[in-house]
DNA sequence: TATGAATGAGTCTTCATTCAT
DNA sequence: CATGAATGAAGACTCATTCAT
């Protein structure tokens, strides 16, 4: 018992190492050029030991990027159960996302912005994809029902969104230690617009009977 | 003569097929992935032909990334040549952007959407990227002095919509063949709520006696 | 236990006999004519195998190298402590070198008579030959501290000596098969001529009113 | 007529070129190290023209090392017809050889100093190597006939004498630009004392009734 | 005569992966 | 459970050499 319980928890913990390890590796090296014997060397084992927890290269790496999105989705479903106002939440989906994006850059990058061929799963990706964009699209809706927000087709108003913060991670990350203004500021700025693009003009916030001539679509 | 031009002729088209192979390839698989006998079978050559043209495979990739980016910022001259009103203007930038990502989503991944790492060239990204962000900084700049827009800092305001239509991009490159809204809505329709995010409260966004000095920021 | 000290034998045994046949090939073809296939072939293990003992092919050949050096080493310095008078062990040296060479003429060649450039290693064979000389020095000091060989420069007479049974040595290596005389004759004949050509004109050389037929020779 | 003789002109000085640069590279690199580009490049030709004058490496090769060694067999010719006395003549020779050796070393050495086998033309060597040799045995039996010299073995000797300065230019090419002493004393110095051990006892060496229980060698 | 283009063969080296222990 | 040994496959790159022009 004591024995077989040890052995659990070492094998456990070894997986961890490597998960770890590998983790690290992906991100600072990405996928190619990261190596079995790369990860054995970091903790200290021999390369073969890695084949006793993960079938495969590809097997591990799918290991990490499960594990690594798991933490995003937790985050999301933390942030829903604190119930913020609508907007509020809505901001701080967006903000999570590009946050949880600027700090795992390789792992964001090979889940959500290489063409889906490249690595190599996709089942993975796929749902991990939807999971995310369903979170935001729900707090869209919710501020659509709340009235914070005006919009014809909550999934546009959702993709929108969405394309946007991706892109602003994207490009925090393809900038990765470029002199970019403040990054707090950036993102704080971007979510900002967005959102006020998409208050409803007329009444509410801002009351007064803006005349807007167009909501939007002005000119040309 | 005769010959002499036909030569330089089959040089340069050989040339051409190399770039277009290795262009495809290194999107489809990523720099590390593509090898050099890959771009040798898929124009149907010797591997050795290549490196009659490029010293190297680092360098066959920097052709390729110098490439895009020459077709993108030719296309953005042109469209500063039709000297459209600065609203228009910016609005077609954002649009020609993102038109050439979807037309070209492989140079697009490589050059804007890939880690810089990943493949290693990164003066060449860097100054590509740089230029085109500078098209984009001035565009805001005319609204601005305009009166179309209203910002404290162009820079910011450029970056975040660059990040945006990045984003959207991105977006409509990974999610190729997704089942999306219509594509050319979804981009009429982030644009606008971006610029819509942007105008200037002159019947003030928030009418309340906002002192405003500060636009971006609000709530939170 | 017993299971790992076998291992050890056999990786030993493996070392020795990738060392032996890269030494004879490295001989045989020339640093840069000997393949790592070849030394694997002739061994007949994978390529990959000799890079389990040897990080490259240039460790590898310094290692050939290393080795013959001390297999010399250690004989001059068996030599030496068998406390031969001067002049005897002087002449014993001279032999030793010689025997040494013809009897390993690929290591000899290797180390010795090869241009530094072809391999590359310099360092290693520089010290080589720099303690393999430096025993010969010592060998002319002590003959000329207890008076057997007359000579204002020890080092010009022990790089003299040095050159000529090195050549010796050469000669032999390379007329391998060629039908010389005596072998051993030759070797002695050589020897003892420079020796006697060293001997102090205790009864001078030309002291005497030598009658001396000849004037010419020494000064021209 | 004026045409086809500026032709076979131009021809031969093409070939001039080539063989030039082909041996100043093949001293500076050693045979595998030079390229056909590299000759190329250097007479600023294209590769192709080279085998137009010379249908391989290896006898672009063998013409170099021909051309240099008719070189030395002219100069002791050349010192031949000199009719110096014999003990000079032998010296002469000796120093000639040294002194040739130690400027063309890499031709010296792929002719004379490595195991036949390795380079590859052999018969060219064999020859070389036969005449060389031949002129010093007349130069040594010369002496002996003379009374310069005193022999049992005309050939023992030449030999003795040809790997004497053999050694030494060996040693000279190996410690290419080590440290050592002045090089034209050295090789005074080991001809001297070559031919010093060779000199008859006429005025003997030992004559003296030299307590010297061993003359040397034989005993141990 | 001279050459640009093209290639097949071969180099060193690295990697993921498997066995036997 | 863990590993040392071994390997097949592959990669970037270089070279001598040959054609067609």
């Amino acid at each position: 018992m004591g024995v077989s319980e040890r052995r659990q928890r070492h094998r456990a913990s070894l997986r961890r190492e490597i998960l770890d390890a590998a983790s690290r590796l992906f991100v600072e090296e990405g996928y190619d050029r990261v190596t079995m014997r790369g990860v054995a060397q970091r903790i200290e084992y021999s390369p073969t030991t890695i084949y006793l927890h993960f079938k495969d290269k590809s097997e591990l790496f799918d290991a990490v990027c499960g594990e690594t999105f798991s933490e995003l989705a937790e985050k999301l479903d933390a942030l829903k159960r604190m119930r913020i106002v609508p907007l509020g939440h809505l901001r701080e989906c967006l903000r999570l996302y590009v946050d949880f994006g600027v700090k795992h850059p390789d792992h964001y990058t090979l889940t959500f912005l290489l063409p889906p061929k490249t690595g190599r799963a996709q089942p993975l990706d796929a749902s991990i994809r939807a999971r995310a964009f369903d979170t935001l699209r729900q707090a869209v809706r919710s501020c659509v029902d709340y009235g914070d927000i005006r919009t014809v087709d909550v999934d546009m108003t959702a993709q929108a969104l969405w394309a946007a913060v991706h892109g602003l991670t994207a490009m925090l990350i393809t900038a990765r230690g470029l002199p970019f203004l403040s990054q707090a500021a950036l993102v704080d700025y971007t979510i900002d617009t967005l959102i006020a693009g998409l208050k409803p003009p007329a009444t509410p916030i801002r009351t007064t009977p803006t005349p807007a001539p167009k909501p939007h679509s002005f000119t040309d």
